[in-house]
RNA sequence: GGGCGGUUAGCUCAGUUGGUAGAGCGCUGCCCUUACAAGGCAGAUGCCACAAGUUCAAGUCUUGUACCGCCCACCA
């Protein structure tokens, strides 16, 4: 016996070791010269700013769960660890934390201002990244990157340039989304947009010279100083006559044309609408179609401008009621009503987005539209397949992406303006010159990209691009990306673009989009709704291995997670599981690894069912793994291990270890199928297995982490002895089952007479008496195809076979009656069923004959095992009458 | 308005190509059988949302309906 390991499993140590061991080795930090085909993924990388959440412990998990599983099957494996620098969340927390001391950012000045960002990040920044280690995540430290680090803002440099160069990034002036809070532009789809009651005033437009007016309805009376048309449907009669009048901003008196467009919607409001071209998206549209004026009065801190006249100086919330009061005064205020309208937030801070009219620079996404959409199918393959038409729909209504930010933190753009003659130059390396004039006076625009820019670049740069790296040449295309479908469009997308325009080729082959974890209840899990399961917190209490498994049993493609903590709480149940069937073989094998034998020549229906029985699941799990089905990864492996493995083969194997010509070979099979099983679930729970694995005989020292996946070994499968092992299981429960029924006290041992259907099964039941004897708890067994059985007995048919259980003395005959009656209408019923099958012409003539056949058979054995019982339910009738026997 | 998903046991969900409905948790009863009481054994519970269609056969395929959820667009 060579027991090593401790009677529970603590996850806290264990983990702890294995964690620090794979760190020193780096056993995970692959040879680009290695041998296997390339294996690569890269990290979603999370905010630096971040703590772990349950949404990156499932991404992270399905990840590494892959990574290990491929390496197992011998490929060259990369996974690529690293971390976002996150400009607009980064840049609110450092600021947050000034603010603490009572200074802003500006109070510092740029250069100071990134400088203790740079610092917070030494300090803090860290965090998330032991948080993957402590999840297990098998990833290569020495290949670490940051977003913000030298070689990918070298990447970011060079890739910003040739766009500019190539005419696919360019600047200008346009209407986006402004968020004042964080005092920067945010592209469209950083634009969260909700619900929210509000207001729609109707307001009272006069005509210039005339006595005619017309009545707008609006929700943003504070923009009316900035008013430059009013536009209404052309074929509205109510305006007809008005279109190409001119009408007077209220309050202010300026002069605007009346102008139509069928853009307007005739059912909505009154049907006209003002027109304020530098504060409303679509009015921006029309303002250019129309030629109009434009005339901005908000400001960047949404304080109103001296365009708008008396208003300047005040907040935009505060201009809204002045200026209603103005108009209320004047009598033009004629209805208010209530209206709920989405509005759009900013993704970051929450706050009330508002259009803006500013000079910003972007990428022409509409021309690298086409390519990325014709990349999948053709050379991605998305999953689940369902997000292909949600792709395409974007792609196809996809504007041009706004990448300047106005923040301190990010890569800072690489275009310079000369003072003197205003030349625009962009370039990767710092301009000391003017290339126009020859000043030396330049000076570099001062906004910062846009986050996902060098996001989007994550999968080459990574790599050391723009250097032609060995790394680059073996792993680019990556193998898969695994992330959250809310992140398709700010991140994958745009990968895909990048990917294809710089690299020639895509940059990854699969995407799976995997699920989003919420609430028990279905919710999205939230710090202010305080439903979040904190995954460190999971760690600590129930071992990474139960959060793994857990997360991993639920992922099932396509739909989304609900999580309780009850469930990581069950999962860890799993777990002790393995740890305890462990410790059982250790108990049973000797110091010494045990001798191998043939296992295809193997004896012991016990050691050939398992064997079978395990070849499936190691066929099933690979596919399974392949096909991204990693709840079935997690099934299957739950099962075997629980239902086959642990229930039965470990019962049936006692016996064998009290056997001097079997506990040889059993020890083996033991030895081999736990072996065999450790290594499957491995990736999913890589902390439990590696321990159990290095206190196995012959394997002191060893690190699971790095061993192959087992051998195909078609010889074991057998499923004529899966069959007869079935049969005896069935034996054995229909005995147990007579007792439960019965109130028979299951360690009551009885005398079993068994009556076979055949020479076959005669000699099956007797080849195995010993494990009957034991698993059904029994005195002993007497079998025989007319064998002679007391009358007053309980019963039951297994495949023929009939179950006699004799039921002397002090035992619930009405009971067995009752058992009896039940057994045998479920019978019935099932052989009705059949039988109408049967005796349907169309049936018979049109299905498969393999089907017609099985339902022949079918009907036959249930018929069988109805008459028998039939004929047991009449002696046990006798018996009450008569007597015994 | 457009798109997508869901509806299966009390709860949470699996159900690959159509061929006898499954798991976990929970529940009931019995059992401390020396790996595990975080356990073992046995048991109960389903008009697979509704309707029509295709088929010998539908939880599975087609169409429609209802309810729930998500995403995108618009919202003066």
């Amino acid at each position: 016996m060579s027991d090593t390991l401790p009677k529970g499993y603590e996850p806290r140590d264990v983990e702890a070791k294995w964690r620090s061991r794979w760190r020193d080795d780096k056993t995970f930090s692959p040879d680009p010269k290695a041998s296997g085909d390339p294996y690569c993924i890269v990290i979603p990388p999370p905010n630096v700013t971040g703590a772990l959440h349950i949404g990156h412990a499932l991404n992270l998990t399905l990840i590494d769960s892959l990574c290990r599983h491929y390496r197992q099957k011998g490929r060259n494996v990369l996974w690529i660890p690293g971390t976002d620098h996150a400009g607009i969340a980064t840049q609110n927390v450092v600021e947050k934390t000034l603010a603490k001391e009572g200074k802003r950012r500006q109070d510092l000045g740029r250069e100071k201002f990134i400088e203790r960002v740079w610092q917070w990040r030494e300090e803090y920044g860290h965090r998330i990244l032991n948080q993957i280690e402590a999840l297990g995540c098998s990833v290569d430290w020495t290949r670490l990157r940051f977003t913000l680090d030298e070689g990918l803002s070298r990447a970011v440099r060079k890739v910003f340039v040739q766009l500019y160069r190539e005419g696919l990034i360019y600047r200008g002036k346009y209407i986006i989304n402004w968020c004042s809070r964080c005092h920067t532009a945010l592209a469209d789809d950083e634009v969260e947009h909700s619900d929210e009651r509000g207001h729609l005033w109707s307001i009272r437009y006069h005509l210039q010279d005339s006595d005619e007016s017309i009545i707008i309805a609006t929700t943003r009376p504070e923009t009316i100083p900035g008013d430059t048309a009013i536009c209404v449907h052309p074929e509205d009669e109510r305006y007809t006559h008005l279109i190409g009048k001119t009408a007077l901003v209220p309050v202010l008196g300026r002069a605007i044309p009346i102008i139509a467009d069928k853009y307007v919607d005739r059912e909505f409001g009154t049907g006209a609408l003002k027109v304020t071209p530098c504060h409303d998206h679509n009015d921006w549209a029309l303002g250019k179609t129309h030629n109009l004026e434009f005339i901005q009065v908000i400001d960047e801190d949404g304080i109103m401008k001296a365009e708008a006249g008396k208003y300047a100086g005040l907040s935009k919330q505060e201009c809204r009621k002045a200026i209603l009061a103005d108009i209320e005064s004047r009598g033009d205020l004629v209805r208010i009503e209530d209206l709920t309208h989405s509005v759009g937030h900013c993704y970051r801070c929450h706050t009330v987005v508002e259009p803006h009219v500013s000079e910003q620079w972007f990428v022409a996404t509409t021309k690298l539209a086409p390519r990325a959409k014709e990349a999948i199918p053709n050379r991605i393959t998305l999953l689940p397949e369902t997000w292909t038409k949600t792709y395409y729909h974007w792609l196809d209504t996809i504007r041009d992406w706004c990448i300047s930010r106005q923040i301190w933190w990010g890569h800072r753009i690489p275009a310079w303006t000369c003072t003197q003659c205003h030349h625009l130059i962009v370039a990767e390396e710092d301009p000391t010159v003017c290339p126009e004039c020859g000043s030396h006076d330049l000076h570099q625009d001062e906004d910062v990209l846009d986050t996902w820019f060098s996001s989007a670049l994550w999968p080459f740069s990574t790599l050391g691009w723009p250097d032609k790296t060995e790394d680059l040449a073996r792993w680019y295309p990556t193998a898969v990306l695994v992330t959250g479908f809310d992140i398709l469009f700010f991140w994958v997308a745009r990968m895909i673009m990048m990917g294809e325009h710089f690299m020639g080729n895509v940059p990854f082959k699969t995407v799976y989009l995997h699920a989003l974890v919420r609430d028990a209840q279905g919710k999205k899990m939230s710090k202010s709704t305080g439903n979040v399961i904190d995954p460190v917190k999971m760690i600590e209490t129930y071992g990474c291995d139960s959060l793994r498994f857990t997360l991993t049993a639920f992922a099932a493609m396509g739909r989304d997670i609900k999580l309780s903590e009850e469930r990581i709480e069950g999962y860890r149940h799993f777990v002790n599981k393995l740890w305890n069937a462990a410790r059982f073989t250790l108990m049973n094998l000797e110091d010494e690894a045990p001798k191998a034998v043939d296992l295809a020549a193997v004896e012991g229906l016990n050691n050939r069912w398992i064997l079978h029985r395990l070849e499936l699941l190691k066929r099933d799990m690979d596919q399974a793994f392949e096909e991204y089905r990693f709840n079935d990864v997690a099934q299957g492996g739950y099962k075997f291990l629980w239902s086959e493995f642990c229930d039965w083969y470990l019962e049936l194997v006692k016996p064998d270890m009290q056997s001097a010509e079997r506990k040889a070979q059993s020890q083996y099979v033991l030895y081999t199928v736990l072996k065999e099983l450790l290594i499957l679930l491995h990736p999913i729970m890589p902390f439990v297995t590696a321990e159990i694995w290095q206190a196995l005989p012959g394997h002191a020292g060893e690190d699971l982490a790095t061993m192959r996946y087992p051998e195909e070994r078609p010889d074991c499968l057998r499923p004529e002895d899966a069959a007869r092992m079935e049969f005896l299981q069935g034996v054995i429960v229909a005995v147990r089952t007579i007792k439960a029924e019965l109130d028979i006290n299951p360690s009551h041992k009885v005398v079993l007479t068994l009556r076979p259907a055949d020479a076959g099964q005669q000699e099956l039941l007797l080849a195995n008496e010993g494990t009957i004897v034991t698993l059904a708890r029994l005195e002993r067994m007497e079998v025989g195809i007319d064998i002679h059985a007391p009358k007053a007995s309980a019963s039951s048919v297994v495949q023929g076979c009939q179950i006699i259980v004799p039921l002397k003395g002090n035992v619930d005959l009405q009971g067995e009656l009752a058992r009896l009656a039940k057994e045998m209408g479920k019978l019935q019923t099932a052989l009705e069923v059949v039988d109408k099958k049967l005796s349907n012409e169309s049936f018979v003539t049109r299905a498969k004959p393999e089907i017609v056949q099985r339902e022949r058979d079918r009907a036959a054995e249930l018929k069988d095992n109805l008459e028998k019982l039939t004929t047991l339910q009449a002696r046990f009738h006798e018996a009450l009458e008569n007597g015994e026997d």
